[in-house]
DNA sequence: TTTAAAATATGATATTTGTCATACTTTAAG
DNA sequence: CTTAAAGTATGACAAATATCATATTTTAAA
C-alpha cells in the first residue's frame, strides 16, 4: 500500500491541507484502482460511498441527455478529486465519470473524508472553494452553450484542450478525443463537429493528421471564439 | 431596525441554522434596502463585501455574453441568499443580480457571515449544500442548453415558472417576465421566443393575454420538454 | 389626454445546424 | 493477414433558428 504523502493529488487538490497524521490515516483506508480507457469510474445515479483521487489519467464527466446523446460537462485530470459534490449533497452521482485514458485512482471512503472535513478547517475550505470554482465554470459554460455558435464553441474548446492538457512532442494536442466526444463537449452532432474541423483545417487554423489535431493559428481561433 | 428572528429568509435559507445570539448579532449589523423593479442589487465583476438576504421579491442572475445578449442563469426569490459563492471563492461577482419585482433585501457584511461560518458547523454545511445544489442545477441546465431545442426549453421554462412562482388568482403565471427576459432564460432570440409562444398559443397549450401567460395544457408542455 | 417610446407580433429571408445516406479510413478481432 | 466493425469524412437535404423589416399594441412620459 503506497503512501499518500508523495502522491500527485496532494500537490493540486484540497488534500494538500491534510496533516501528516491524516495522510497516514488516508493511506491506510484507501483502495487503489486501475481503470482502462473507456471504462467507467462511476455512473450517473450511482451512490458514491466516498471520493476518488485521480493519480494518473484523464476522465470525462458526462450526462445522458433526453435525446440520447452524451453531453460532456467537464474533463478531470490527475491531481483532482471526484465525487465531492455528491458527498456533501448526500445525493447519488449527477454525472458519469468515464476514463479517456488508462487511469490510476484511489478511492477514499466517505467516513474518512467527512472526518477530515470536520476536523480540518483548511481542508473543508479547500473543498468548498473547489466546488465554488466548479459552479462558476458551470455557469459560464452554460452561457456559452446558450449564446455561442457551434463554431465558436469548437474554437474555444480546441484552445481549452491545448491550454489544459498540453501538446505532444510533435505539437499535437495531447488529450485524445474521438470526434464524437469532441462533439459531446461542444454540444453538437458528430457530423457538424467533423465538418467544422474540416473547415478550420482548410482555413489553416488547425491541421488534422488522423486523430491528431494541431493548432496552427491560435489567434484566428481566439478571434472566432 | 427589525429583527432577523421572524424573517422569511430564516425559514428557507442556510440562516435557519444560526443560534438566537447569532441572529441578534446579524440583526445588529445588517442593512435593509428597498430595490425597485429593474434596478440592480449588484453587477457582474463587482466586489461583494457580504451576502444579501432576499426578504421579498424575485431577481434574475444574469451574465452578459460576448454577443451582447444577457443570459439569465437563475431566478432567485424571497427566502434565499445571494453572493455566497463570491464570498467563499473570495472573488468578485460572476453574475449580475437585477430585481424583477420591487424587492426588500438585507445586506449582511462578510465578516459576520464568515464568523458564523467558522463558529457554526450546521450553518456552513447548509451553505455548502446550497452551493452544491446550485452546481447540480447548473450542470443540468448546461446539458439542456446544449442538447434541447428552443421549443423544448421554452416548454420546460414555462412549467418551471409556474411550479416555482405559482399562479395569480386568474390562473396566470405569477412572475412577470418580458419576452426579452424569457428569451434570455431559454437562450434564444426574442423573436424566436415570441414566435414559439404564439405557436403554443395556437395549439392551445398556453393562452396569452398581453403579458400574462396561462398554462392550459401541462401534459402537452411536459411531453414537448 | 396626447404622444413618443418601448414591447409585442409576424412575415420574409438567410444562416446555422441536424439528419440521412454513403464512401473512405482506421482499428481491432478472428 | 484478413475482414468486420467502428470511426471519420462529405454531400444532399431538411429543420431549426437568427436576422431584418415592419406592423401593431402597450406603456409611460409630457
Amino acid at each position: 500500500m503506497s503512501k499518500c504523502e508523495q502522491c500527485i493529488v496532494r500537490q493540486f487538490s484540497s488534500i494538500k491541507a491534510l496533516t501528516k497524521d491524516q495522510l497516514v490515516q488516508m493511506a491506510n483506508c484507501k483502495t487503489s484502482y486501475t481503470i482502462k480507457k473507456g471504462e467507467p469510474i462511476f455512473e450517473e445515479g450511482e451512490t458514491l460511498n466516498g471520493v476518488y483521487c485521480i493519480k494518473d489519467g484523464v476522465c470525462k464527466l458526462s450526462k445522458l441527455s433526453s435525446n440520447g446523446k452524451d453531453q460532456i460537462v467537464k474533463l478531470v485530470k490527475a491531481g483532482e478529486l471526484l465525487g465531492q459534490r455528491s458527498m456533501i449533497s448526500e445525493e447519488s452521482a449527477n454525472l458519469s465519470a468515464v476514463a479517456l485514458e488508462d487511469m490510476e485512482v484511489c478511492f477514499v471512503p466517505k467516513s474518512e473524508i467527512l472526518q477530515f472535513f470536520n476536523q480540518n478547517n483548511d481542508f473543508s475550505m479547500n473543498v468548498m472553494k473547489t466546488i465554488c470554482g466548479d459552479l462558476k465554470e458551470a455557469d459560464d459554460h452554460m452561457v456559452d452553450m446558450a449564446q455561442k455558435t457551434v463554431k465558436q464553441r469548437l474554437a474555444e474548446t480546441l484552445l481549452y484542450l491545448e491550454a489544459t492538457f498540453g501538446k505532444n512532442e510533435d505539437g499535437s494536442i495531447r488529450i485524445q478525443l474521438s470526434r464524437e466526444e469532441l462533439a459531446g463537449m461542444i454540444g453538437t452532432a458528430t457530423e457538424s463537429c467533423i465538418r467544422l474541423l474540416s473547415e478550420f483545417n482548410k482555413a489553416k487554423s488547425i491541421e488534422l493528421q488522423g486523430k491528431k489535431i494541431f493548432i496552427k493559428d491560435k489567434k484566428v481561433l481566439q478571434k472566432i471564439s
